[in-house]
DNA sequence: TACTTTGGACTACATCTGTAGGAAGGAGCC
DNA sequence: GGCTCCTTCCTACAGATGTAGTCCAAAGTA
């Protein structure tokens, strides 16, 4: 698995997020999987495809005629990358700053919060 | 405040931190406040501050010669954008998911996973 | 075997982003 | 008052991104 920090975009991480889910593909396979979430043109998605191949976030089978993506990069590696960049953009870096607003806009549900509590409590012990 | 829904990249996420921090400010007291941080030429940063006007992020006070900016939008509103898509893509709007992770992966120091559980705490009670 | 169909490779194109240069007008210096 | 300089406005340009069309070869079909 490549530790590449390549930049992969919205609409690519939806393309990733279905090979990470089950892999390997074809094209026309993730296509399937895309269709109900996104209005794309499978033109879109070969496109999407082949820029995620030339980034080295994917790599293909070909067998014959049968063409089968898979990832090279792993999705955790990819959500750390992701969440730092966007930590430091947005929050200097502080996860706790970032809490802190979700908790102070009410946006998490009393439930979220004991979850959490519970993720951290885990952690300490 | 204007609750615009607009996209402000990287590089200008910096130039709004400055604003967010203190306005409103001249360009040149803009680039003074960026030129630590950042090698950018201040034509870049006037470039900036241009399209965040554009995008009606910042507004300009003219007072015959003396250009003023100073933000349209709160840090608070663009945080929660910006978080709120970022979820979306990356942990599927699950900012569970998210601290799950960083606690997964070790990113959180005991110490910040004690003012974490703090905080949600002072939620609960 | 010639024709159609299907999917990959290449091409297209507008917009956004990072990065900056050039023109033009007002302010200060000589 | 003219020249210079600073600052704004406009222009430039390459690479990324969203979105999709065209071309071509291989595979199946009649």
């Amino acid at each position: 698995m490549k530790h590449t920090a390549c930049k992969i975009s919205e609409a690519e991480w939806q393309v990733m997020k279905v090979l990470w889910e089950k892999s390997p593909l074809t094209a026309t396979q993730i296509i399937g999987c895309l269709k109900p979430e996104t209005q794309w043109n499978p033109k879109t998605i070969h496109t999407l495809i082949a820029r995620l191949v030339k980034k080295e976030a994917l790599a293909v089978n070909k067998d014959r005629n049968l063409f089968q993506y898979y990832p090279l990069v792993s999705k955790e590696e990819c959500m750390r990358e992701e969440t730092k960049s966007f930590l430091h953009k947005v929050y200097d870096g502080s996860i706790h700053l970032l809490v802190a607003n979700f908790v102070k806009n009410e946006s998490l549900s009393p439930q979220e919060i004991d979850r959490l509590r519970k993720l951290l409590d885990e952690k300490i012990n």
